[in-house]
RNA sequence: GGGCGCAUAGCUCAGCGGCAGAGCACCUGCCUUACAAGCAGGCGGUCACAGGUUCGAUCCCUGUUGCGCCCACCA
């Protein structure tokens, strides 16, 4: 080994300033870069990383989740594993659409035409968006996510992520919409993807459909409305809190077994207000101790009333159209005069204000009995919205899931069972999930920024669409956009013509493309060879809020198409919770800006931090913790510095005879092992303990033991001993550190080594050659001895150097012996410069030590 | 209502059949030539509750309570 001029060690080493040092020389040097010529499928480590909503904040639990999977990637590396870690930016769907709505001040309106000169407003007024054409409102997407995409970049550069940044795919990118096209074009040929009218969720504010996925019950204030309905057998009361839809009232539901209104199944009543003959029904749905124990089925106020459309056969009496209001016209079924100057009150109202005139109605009529109740329900909302969710019918595709299908539901259930899950619970969420599906995959939206479905529909002589007789484009010709180009064997001039053609106008639910991420970076259908040597994958890492989602749509995907898992290993991340341990959003205001947090502490402080959380535990933000990581930091600087600077960077392991050393590395060699079997495992967190207990023990127990015998103070052979010593355990330490706190290993690195510390090798199998038949208890025995005369010279108030005039160490001879080894060390790092008196007590468990000491007094 | 997880020092958490632990906080000291963003020492616990298994239970089993998360819940 060379020895390096200490000149290149600073004089005050300091944190600040190495996240921009190394993060641009690993650039450089590509210190990162997965090299695919020298792989082959059992050498790589490929790992499949969420790609986030770049249109979206990045909080501090992202920073958590993102570093874990960091540290398995840079041990994995280290193990001599070619690490495939790319990085893709979601910035499709509809969190961009909204984004660039608000930062442009736009809205876009498909019926305009493009606008070659277009500027969007310069003071945008998020009241008034100005309408513009789809193209137009899309390269306004593309060029804000092209912005957010590099403030994300630097972001995880800063905060050391070792990701192969020539790796990087974009949800709306070519590779993507190819995938996403094909995929889709494969599932709808082997019958997986189909097309049907039926119920959906619809969001009135966002005006598209919604996936079961996608949905959030929250709670949502209402009032019951007690309203009769008549008959000749007299009225009958249902409690429901949406009375404006009365006028879509198909039926009147109770329990079959209830006796309350067993008389009236299979008559009729009429409904009030609008006069329309309602069938009064039986159902084993309908609950009898909920409101009045028999409710209104209406089309539609909630997934019950599609249940009993779909199984008591109901007609569809649509009112509440896409944009939340109720038709203008009045509805063919209502046919009295009383019942058009009713819906005259409520027609072309939000369902809001729709409901406020039907009470008014109601009581006018006298069908309200008593005033309206005041109640909390939940309502499913989407996810993004703030208006609870209507369904509407619409024409959609769908992906099957298993959600009406058992058979493709447990083998979906069964691929969950052959994923390593870390935690193994997290298998728990998953199978609940697709256990409690109730439909297929909803995939369509009617957005504009994704990926658009590759179908075109003829149309009749009519000019109506023939939809089940889709005209498809060829795999080849992949990427399409089937708004901009027409099918084979029409002619632009035919679009929207009768005999001509008319494209599919919806565009991918965003997870249908991101259920693709593995087939995207590993080369699916592109790259042949690649595939062949990353695909499945081994890890997939995100937090557990996703496994609905972003996981098992995964799944399903691996699964249709490549009948196999993604990936053999699921490591699920905790949520970073705020100190009352409820989860951080920004709209609770709770949320940790993660950049002020980097800025502050240092991002290997951050991520030590983040790498003390465990795998799927929940984890309190604490600022106090993130100083302890910056302390340990620091620590490793100092440390090193010292270390290196006593002159030893020599590590010839024969050089190493002295006791108290060959103990020192046999207990390093314990670590080492401790560690590899953590990080095995994927507790990266019990790996940190493990080394950095041994780190503090060291620098407070064996650097000061062997201090002055380093300097050279009881020969040179001892010296070279201490010294060889020093100078393994740091070199070990700081490859056993770098996974965890990658700048300041790789800093101390550079001063002494050639190349990266994080293309060194993993030190497994170095220091398991090296003193393993060596006692590591004279290590603890001399640390002990050091502890006591500590303890006294503390107890006694005076100062560490204050001298030793006694010394008497009694316990079991074993331990006695043990304390012999190092007996110069003990000496020296606790000033005694007598003799000391070592007495064998027979069957002591532990050592005593009677310390005497050379006082201010005793000395005169 | 269904599923999952958690309950150990003031706080954050390890430990998971055999003497109750760490870090932080707090207290007392120490300028000690790597580090005062440091070092040394110390205070602090009915291991949620009740049963059971066992020679022995913080640990395994059953139940209870409390907290959190996911799902279901729009009459």
């Amino acid at each position: 080994m060379t020895t390096i001029p200490v000149t290149t060690i600073p004089e005050k080493p300091a944190l600040e300033g190495l996240e921009a040092t190394w993060s641009a020389i690993w650039e450089q040097d590509g210190t990162y870069r997965f090299d695919r010529d020298v792989a082959d499928r059992s050498s790589v480590f490929s790992i499949d990383t969420p790609p986030p909503t770049v249109s979206g904040a990045l909080h501090v639990g992202h920073v958590f989740s993102y570093t874990h999977t960091d540290v398995i990637a840079r041990y994995q590396r280290m193990r001599g594993k070619h690490v495939f870690y790319p990085m893709g930016w979601d910035d499709n769907g509809l969190p961009t659409e909204r984004r660039v709505q608000n930062h442009f001040g736009v809205r876009c309106d498909p019926t305009l035409p493009y606008d070659q000169g277009f500027t969007p407003p310069e003071a945008p007024d998020p009241k008034r968006q100005l309408p513009t054409s789809r193209r137009n409102f899309i390269e306004l997407c593309t060029q804000l996510v092209e912005e957010d995409e590099r403030a994300f970049e630097a972001m995880w550069r800063r905060l050391g992520l070792s990701v192969d940044w020539s790796q990087t795919y974009t949800t709306i990118g070519d590779v993507s919409r190819a995938a996403s096209q094909k995929a889709f074009l494969r599932n709808l040929a082997r019958g997986e993807a189909y097309q049907s009218e039926a119920p959906t969720l619809w969001d009135v504010t966002f005006q598209t459909a919604v996936a079961q996925a996608e949905l959030e019950a929250r709670d949502y204030p209402g009032h019951y409305h007690r309203i009769a309905f008549h008959s000749a057998d007299g009225p009958l009361h249902v409690e429901t809190t949406r009375p404006e839809l009365v006028a879509s009232c198909v039926a009147l539901v109770a329990h079959p077994d209830d006796e309350r209104y067993a008389a009236r199944f299979g008559s009729t009543v009429r409904s009030p207000v609008f006069g329309v003959e309602i069938p009064v029904l039986a159902h084993p749905a309908a609950e009898p101790d909920k409101g009045a124990g028999i409710a209104m089925c209406c089309t539609f106020g909630d997934l019950t009333d599609v249940q009993w459309w779909r199984e008591l056969r109901l007609p569809m009496r649509t009112v509440v159209g896409r944009d939340g209001r109720l038709q203008r016209e009045t509805p063919e079924w209502v046919t009295t005069e009383s019942g058009r100057e009713g819906y005259a009150a409520i027609a072309g109202k939000t369902t809001f204000s729709a409901r406020e005139a039907m009470v008014e109605a109601l009581r006018r009529s006298g069908d309200l009995d008593a005033e309206p109740r005041a109640t909390t329900r939940m309502a499913n909302f989407y996810e993004r919205g703030d208006k609870p969710l209507e369904i509407v019918s619409s024409r959609q595709w769908y992906i099957r899931n298993g959600g009406r299908d058992a058979d493709l539901r447990a083998a979906l259930v069964e691929r969950g069972a052959q994923i390593h899950w870390v935690p193994e619970f997290m298998e728990h969420r998953y199978a609940n999930w697709v256990d409690g599906l109730n439909g297929d995959w909803l995939v369509s939206r009617q957005r504009f920024f994704g990926v658009p479905f590759p179908v075109w529909y003829p149309l009749d002589e009519d000019g109506e669409p023939t939809y089940d007789r889709p005209l498809l484009p060829e795999e080849s010709e992949l990427p399409i956009d089937p708004a901009s180009q027409a099918p084979a064997g029409y002619a632009e001039s035919q679009r929207g013509e009768p005999g001509g053609f008319l494209a599919d106008p919806d565009v991918m639910d965003t997870w249908a493309t991101s259920s693709l991420t593995p087939q995207i970076v590993c080369g699916w259908e592109r790259d042949p060879e690649l595939l062949a040597k990353t695909f499945p994958m081994d890890l997939n890492t995100h937090a557990h809020e996703i496994i609905r989602t972003w996981l098992f749509s995964r799944v399903v995907r691996a699964h249709l198409e490549n009948d196999t898992i993604p990936w053999a290993t699921s490591l699920i991340s905790g949520f970073v919770v705020d100190p009352d341990r409820k989860k951080m959003s920004k709209s609770k205001g709770n949320a940790v800006v993660p950049t002020e947090i980097l800025e502050r502490y240092g991002s290997d402080a951050v991520r030590w931090r983040a790498a003390m959380s465990r795998p799927g535990l929940d984890s309190p933000f604490d600022e106090a913790q993130m100083k302890v990581g910056r302390r340990l930091a620091m620590k490793v600087l100092n440390a090193s510095r010292f270390v290196l600077g006593l002159g030893a960077t020599d590590t010839d392991a024969s050089n190493v005879t002295e006791p108290l050393d060959l103990a020192m590395l046999s207990r390093l060699r314990q670590v080492v092992a401790e560690a590899t079997g953590s990080l095995d495992a994927y507790d990266y967190t019990a790996a940190l303990e493990a080394v950095e207990r041994f780190f503090w023990a060291f620098c407070d127990d064996y650097l000061e033991l062997v201090k002055e015998r380093a300097y050279g103070g009881r020969g040179e052979e001892a010296a070279r001993s201490a010294q060889a010593a020093l100078a393994w355990a740091l070199s070990v330490q700081l490859r056993l550190f770098a996974p965890f706190l990658p700048f300041v290993t790789e800093e101390v690195w550079s001063w002494w080594q050639e190349g990266s510390v994080h293309r060194s090798a993993w030190p497994e199998v170095e220091v398991d050659l090296l003193a393993k038949s060596h006692d590591p208890g004279v290590l603890d025995a001399a640390a002990s001895v050091l502890a006591g005369i500590r303890g006294a010279k503390s107890t006694a108030k005076v100062g560490m150097k204050t001298e030793v005039s006694a010394l008497t160490v009694r316990g079991s001879q074993a331990w006695l012996d043990l304390v012999a080894r190092a007996l110069g060390d003990v000496k020296a790092a606790g000033r005694v410069p007598g003799e000391v008196v070592l007495t064998a007590v027979e069957g002591a468990q532990q050592l005593a030590v009677d310390v005497e000491l050379v006082t201010a007094a005793s000395t005169g």
